[in-house]
DNA sequence: GCCAACGTTGGC
DNA sequence: GCCAACGTTGGC
């Protein structure tokens, strides 16, 4: 049992997107950055939490909570010459972009927002915070993972 | 294997 | 829209 952070950009897929799905599922493919891809396909597993974090947006932070309905698999965009994330050096014997599912848990009532969590001073190791980090996919310590949660809840910002 | 050039990410 | 930081590509 394990905890994730998962970023997208709301505008393209976003938490309420996720949880108008059909079964509030969606497999979270398009995920093209190697030490990212390497958690999809060897860590993160079914039963393991995420927080949906909104990026490149107007408020950015975490906006709620899914669960991992579905470990690594190959991701079937790499494959579609119509898709954006279509990789012509992927083949299906040998794939390079894995993806997991995703099912809807949660959406705060108020967003987590960055600043907030940057100004947390017990968050230090949460790739996040990093200076220059730009992962996509990356794990949160049991600990860290508590205190979002807590603070998410009272949250009034 | 080095590294310059380029493309992308993502906060602001 | 800007731009710093990062990751990838490809010539050598």
């Amino acid at each position: 049992m394990a905890y994730w952070l998962f970023k997208t950009e709301p505008d393209t897929f976003s938490i309420d997107d996720l949880s108008n799905r059909s079964n509030q599922t969606e497999p979270w493919d398009g995920v093209r950055n190697y030490q990212a891809r390497n958690f999809l396909r060897d860590d993160v597993t079914e039963g393991d939490s995420v927080f949906i974090y909104h990026s490149s947006c107007k408020t950015v932070g975490i906006a709620g909570i899914a669960t991992i309905s579905r470990s690594g698999y190959a991701d079937s965009t790499q494959f579609n010459p119509e898709s954006a994330y279509f990789d012509p050096k992927s083949t299906p014997e040998n794939p390079r972009w894995f993806c997991v599912d995703v099912t809807f848990k949660e959406k705060f009532a108020r967003m987590l927002s960055l600043k907030q969590i940057k100004s947390m001073p017990q968050i230090t190791t949460l790739a996040l915070v990093k200076k220059g980090s730009r992962l996509s996919v990356m794990p949160v310590n049991e600990n860290e993972w508590e205190i979002l949660c807590r603070a998410a809840r009272e949250s009034k910002a």
